[in-house]
DNA sequence: ATTATAAAGGTGCATATACACCTATAAGAA
DNA sequence: TTCTTATAGGTGTATATGCACCTTTATAAT
């Protein structure tokens, strides 16, 4: 006897809707906004979330200023958010966004002083919860998961 | 000699900075963002983004109509940013958002007709854009990566 | 030198995300 | 039954995300 209260003629796309649970993507999505959480939680200390966190510690970590396409190239993310991401940053007085002297429409990015003072304080707040991050993972199941993501990445430009 | 443009005193936070490369979180979410992309491209033709499609396909999955609540839990999603999500799809006429017969405080959710017929017509799409992404990945490393990725995801809560 | 093309970046718009705080309703305690 | 507490959900606010389309500036072609 049926007990489901989806009409009938629903069932064949219900079933199939069902092999969704395993889509890449949701799964990729539904981990990072679990994760995003407990980094947040890490990082709100500083003023700071994972997203503004990992953007400080990209330009800090550039040897020379980046400009803004650089920026979002390695980020993975698209050149108009991280624009807009970097008004809040910029607003905050954390980085500095200024036209290179080569090139007029070249933007750089730096941090300022307060941005350096700030990455540092944060550094041991972001260590603490990747320790326990890859702790609860098994630190030695972290390569290949960083590869894989790294593939995924890369690939998804040629795919859909 | 030195010539790097970063001040001399910040070298050793620059230096630091480079750690968070390796950031569970950062590259959780730059594969997310990515992947979403291509996922969103093969879905377009159906007017729906790969967030959007989850949820169909959540709702159509379970086979009683879930409660907002327990729909959010299932997706790994915050329930207010669920309730924003459902916004659009029931304003497509996709979903309905209905007050439960028993509990006066409980939505549940269920898709229209014309949400399962979207749904139906979209699953073909994201089973070829799933295969391309499985192919790059090498199917086989599929199943650890989702584990990894729901380990990460259920351990979150209990860190930061 | 002039024109055509390419490259860098910004804006409008739509959607996603979640914390803090609020209301409404149900269930339990007295 | 009344009071208390727990549960379900919504709203205000801030930030994130990316596509389509635009302007500005540099480079290439003539």
């Amino acid at each position: 006897m049926r007990t489901s209260k989806k009409p009938m003629d629903n069932e064949s796309t219900a079933q199939a809707a069902r092999e969704a649970a395993d889509c890449v993507c949701f799964n990729v999505r539904k981990a990072a906004r679990l994760i995003s959480q407990s980094y947040d939680r890490a990082l709100k200390l500083h003023g700071l979330n994972t997203n503004q966190f990992s953007i400080l510690a990209l330009i800090g970590a550039t040897p020379d200023a980046p400009s803004l396409s650089e920026a979002a190239k390695a980020l993975g993310m698209e050149r108009t958010t991280l624009t807009r991401n970097l008004r809040h940053l910029d607003k905050a007085d954390l980085t500095q966004t200024l036209v290179d002297g080569q090139d007029a429409r070249t933007r750089r990015l730096a941090l300022t002083q307060k941005g350096w003072v700030v990455l540092e304080a944060a550094l041991p707040s972001w260590r603490s919860v990747q320790k326990q991050t890859l702790a609860e993972l098994g630190p030695e199941n972290w390569p290949a998961l960083r590869a894989n993501l790294d593939h995924l990445g890369q690939a998804a430009a040629m795919i859909g």
